[in-house]
DNA sequence: TGTACATCAGTGAACGCGCGTTCACTGATGTAC
DNA sequence: TGTACATCAGTGAACGCGCGTTCACTGATGTAC
């Protein structure tokens, strides 16, 4: 119809930022090009001379999510790490809480992404794995341990237990909100526990 | 084509079983009546003769899951508990070890569809929701603790902590194994560590 | 025990539908002169 | 600055295909007499 490039690259995005949402909420294979490229505003014809294929869609999808949502997140715990007196517990508790059990659209894309990793393209794979490693690396960067390794350990097995209570929550959100926030909080509980201890082994 | 009552059971069993290896696999929605009823031996038209729709399928699936999967492991376990000098930590040992990460099709349910059961049909949510429930509440049986409250509360937190670790894991088993490997360790050391604390808090 | 017939699991083709992808076309944008 | 034209994002219809479901049919099973 006619359309600047920068209204374009506005459009690309807007199919973009429609396929994440979507692709969270009802799993990747589970979404059309015709419902995605509808809830950006467009007919599914224009969606070829933005991506080549459906597969190249997800492998930007991730993209994206692994740089805003990851990052997002952590790069408010990294901001708030001087301010903050526990950026830690504060990161904890938004992660566990009742709030980002119900926001998959916008929530930690590791987890919502988590059990559909495996039957993506090799380049939304990639994508994801490379994310998660550096999400490992900027956790460790604020928990406390005696050295290096030490970090790294209990950054991935505090993410892993996160990961686990908040997904086994949403799993079952619907079915028995009681056991969704019971597991919600005792994994709350387990991970503050684990930052504290961590913090001051000695005491 | 003329079938003995006992076959027809037999048969359905086929569809069945089959199915679930497909749904671990591949994902529900991922999975068609036609491929399933081909890996049983079957056409596609025979299906409706054993389930009125893939939901209740589906729901099916998530019943034999349940009482077949997490029984089976946990019933192990249970066995297990007057023999084995540790059942908790021959259970963790398995639940984070290379060959359940690599035994999709017939390890822990709970985990395998995990990232799915949102997406499933109210009966299969239910179903597993269930499940959870009462693994949470065997496990709570064999673990160490001063109250009831406090031994689900541990279980809820430990089962989380192991679900998260083989999730992850999977996720990125094939983009970049050593991080695969990685998480499943830490996992595996963190979830050993905190029955052995719970075990002998005064030590 | 033998015959007649109802049952029903399984076949294979068809249903309408949505999938991912292709394509001829439109027309405002943006460039060349 | 004004005119002519190439570009290309977006439209809408169509492609072959597989989806879940339906249906007429087959024929061994299993029951009635």
């Amino acid at each position: 119809m006619g359309v600047s490039k920068q209204q374009a690259i506005e459009n690309k995005k807007a199919i973009t930022d429609a396929a994440e949402r979507l692709f969270r909420e009802k799993g990747v294979s589970a979404v059309g090009l015709a419902e995605l490229t509808k809830a950006a505003g467009f007919t599914q014809g224009g969606f070829y001379n933005h991506f080549k294929s459906k597969d190249a869609l997800v492998a930007a999808v991730m993209e994206k999510a692994m740089e805003g949502g990851a990052a997002a997140l952590l790069g408010g715990l990294e901001a708030s790490r001087a301010q903050a007196a526990e950026p830690m517990k504060e990161y904890i508790d938004y992660y566990l809480s009742p709030g980002h059990l119900a926001d998959i659209e916008a929530g930690c894309p590791l987890t919502a992404f988590a059990g559909d990793v495996r039957r993506l393209g090799e380049e939304a794979r990639q994508r994801y794995a490379r994310g998660l490693d550096w999400n490992f690396d900027q956790l460790a960067g604020v928990i406390d341990g005696n050295s290096a390794q030490e970090k790294r350990r209990k950054a991935i097995a505090l993410f892993s237990q996160m990961v686990g209570s908040l997904l086994l929550s949403r799993a079952v959100a619907e079915a028995d909100p009681a056991l969704a926030e019971e597991i919600l909080r005792d994994g709350r509980l387990q991970s503050l526990q684990a930052v504290d201890d961590d913090g001051a082994p000695e005491r």
